[in-house]
DNA sequence: GCCGGTCACAAGGTCGCCTTGTACCCCTGC
DNA sequence: GCAGGGGTACAAGGCGACCTTGTGACCGGC
């Protein structure tokens, strides 16, 4: 498996067209992009670029890979804008706390956007910091000065706080791909769902919390819900869970949407049953979001999701 | 910016609760698993892990990481997927050629699954090696019998082969950001499109082509077209032309979803134009797949994209 | 109180990667 | 025809990252 700095120096050398326009873009030596490209290539056993006296082009594959690596050093940028933003030991500038849904699945994204949009305007970007916890402590965070804004999903936005709504997410019932509910014509209806022990999130946790008010939104308040199959602390954990086939699960739709993208996952209708919830930024103070960065973040975001 | 070995050991302390576990599960020692958490998280700056007598557990922000750094690493292992299939080393079990777009959006997916659903019956997937090329090589190398399946887009299905849909496609009108179409209100209708000069692939590409018999069916065979502002000949170069600002483009849905989802392109709506095209996989000989590993991917792909 | 499990510290070896210096090739223009 | 600029390849040497082995300390269960 090939490492991301070659990845990238393979990249440079795709839009410079020579091995040496590549060197100078990146910033080593022209010898090293070339040793970088041959061992790339012995370590794949494949052959990415011709090279020439007049300039080095890509081979058929090399293209190929090319896209596949751009791909791939994206969703890497995501992750390293993320990584920026828990760094804690700069000066904050902007401090962000946000659900653990928000922060593992949207925020990266928002951040590179955030990121990109500065530089096209010739301006660096705000130093995020990030926190990431569940709703109450975003809340409460927000409410204590520790954080200038946060974001959480679900109905209960805080009456003290001010809020915006930035997106919608909704929670969705998947099972394992070979589970006998992939095979039902019908959806599932909320007494069923409440008859079935699930695999879940820890009590307090946002996504299951909402999950049992629309149970009991469905089913009347007294409704008998069978207690979950297990509890776990992290969406990772519920998803590990049921791809080991301890039972369905209902999470996120931003959590499993790669799943499901990859069939490691299937989607079941539910039937009877209001899932969806919004995302909100909250922060303290007057009713419209403080002139500044944090207006800045806020209308960014709500400007990216609103279309989508 | 954290290596992707590195990711995977991390992830190795978050499956198995302690640096020991890890150790065993990577292959190497405990003391090479704590180097590394320690040099990455030195290098990160974010504590993401805390050792106790009695296993180590991930820190919060350690949890958001592990996310982070799954979904990255699943995006390598497709490019390692692809990369494996691309090498013409070992003898040729099923020989795949796929026309560009496919072997750059779809293939690297469909070649996981395939290898997950081998392994859960736990047999051997097949050994796949992949040519991607235009369409027009794809179907000679059929023909030819050098290649046991190939996929194409497009409604050419040649009549000498036997073929059957497995997937869709669209193309789909696409500008930067800031283009003034960005602010219509009315969809581009098929004669303003023509008179637009955009960017294009070369003359031959399948995309190219399917464009233009669009608009030919739409505003009869006799229609001027507008020539390209420039026709280059791959997807990363168009794409990186329209984001130059070179002007508007016309490519595969598949190939600009990341685009749009980072909010670095926007697609703007067609009327009167239908540029839908199906995905077919295509092989020689009798009108049902040959029994075997053609059959089986034929029939594994197919499901995956079903549902879609 | 022993034992299995966990993690940390220290020393030494290997290997990958980068740099510098040099040589060769191709094209262009005078 | 020949110099010059841009391109790539080969070779030697240095630095640093990473891994291994050996050893010690801490915690909890039987």
């Amino acid at each position: 498996m090939p490492e991301l700095g070659a990845l990238e120096v393979l990249l440079a050398v795709a839009r410079g067209g020579s091995l040496n326009a590549a060197a100078r873009e990146v910033g080593v030596s022209q010898q090293a992009v070339s040793a970088r490209i041959s061992s790339m290539e012995a370590q794949t056993g494949v052959p990415l670029v011709t090279r020439s006296a007049r300039g080095s082009a890509l081979t058929p594959a090399g293209v190929v890979v090319v896209e596949w690596a751009s791909r791939l050093l994206d969703v890497a940028g995501e992750l390293d804008a993320g990584l920026a933003a828990l760094r804690q030991d700069r000066r904050t500038r902007l401090r962000v706390s946000a659900s653990l849904t928000i922060a593992e699945h949207l925020l990266p994204g928002w951040l590179v956007s955030l990121q990109a949009a500065a530089r096209q305007r010739a301006q660096a970007g705000p130093e995020v910091v990030l926190t990431a916890a569940n709703s109450d402590t975003v809340i409460e965070q927000v409410r204590r000065d520790q954080a200038d804004v946060g974001f959480v999903e679900g109905p209960q936005a805080p009456r003290d706080l001010r809020s915006r709504v930035v997106g919608r997410d909704a929670l969705t019932l998947v099972v394992r791909h070979d589970h006998p509910w992939t095979r039902r014509r019908r959806p599932v209806a909320a007494q069923e769902l409440a008859a079935t022990a699930l695999v879940s999130r820890e009590p307090g946790s946002g996504t299951r919390d909402a999950l049992v008010a629309a149970l009991r939104a469905a089913l009347g308040p007294g409704a008998v819900l069978t207690p979950p199959a297990m509890a776990l602390s992290t969406t990772t954990a519920v998803r590990a869970a049921v791809l080991a086939g301890a039972g369905p699960a209902v999470l996120s739709e931003l959590a499993v949407a790669d799943d499901i993208a990859g069939h490691r996952l299937r989607r079941v209708p539910l039937d009877g049953l209001d899932l969806h919830r919004e995302l909100r930024a909250i922060w303290r103070g007057p009713s419209r979001p403080p002139a500044g960065a944090v207006r800045d973040l806020i209308a960014h975001i709500a400007l990216r999701e609103r279309p989508a």
